[in-house]
DNA sequence: GCCAACGTTGGC
DNA sequence: GCCAACGTTGGC
């Protein structure tokens, strides 16, 4: 069971957004880096990823589950991107921001510090503890 | 709005 | 196959 972290930008597609899709979900599409492609690749129907908003919010949100494994992204020209089909599971009861996410010397290995441009990461078991907790989540 | 980081492209 | 140029992302 791994665990992967999603950004976007809350004005294009958010929480909000998601949470509006219901247990249909939404196609992750748009994805145009191969390193972030390929952790969408990697990803299995079931696990868990959280929700991350860059840009003016800066904070992880909630947490979506995998729906559908990696597909062909049908918004691209070219046929070698995927996609993949995520459902809100629950919103995070306090959003964790970027700037608490560094300010934990544990969490300074995280993808989302070390490679700040990745859009789609792993997260490790530990991470996600971790950052679940920060984010007033019991147990 | 600027700039650093870094992935991708294209010329050689 | 190397590397400079360029474009994009995202934090500040």
């Amino acid at each position: 069971m791994a665990y992967w972290l999603l950004k976007t930008e809350a004005e294009t597609f958010g929480w909000e957004d998601q949470l509006k899709r219901g247990a249909k979900g939404e196609p992750w599409s748009g994805v145009r880096n191969f390193t972030a492609r390929d952790n969408l690749r990697a990803m299995k129907k079931g696990e868990l990823a959280f929700f991350y908003h860059t840009g003016k919010e800066k904070a992880v949100v909630g947490v979506v589950k995998v729906i559908k494994e990696a597909y062909k992204d049908t918004t691209a020209e070219e046929d070698f991107w995927s996609m993949v089909d995520v459902v809100a599971v629950e919103p995070f009861p306090k959003p964790v921001t970027l700037a608490e996410v560094k300010a934990e010397p544990k969490l300074a290995g995280m993808a989302l510090v070390k490679y700040s441009r990745l859009s789609v990461q792993p997260v490790s078991d530990a991470e996600w503890k971790l950052v679940r907790k920060m984010g007033g989540f019991k147990g």
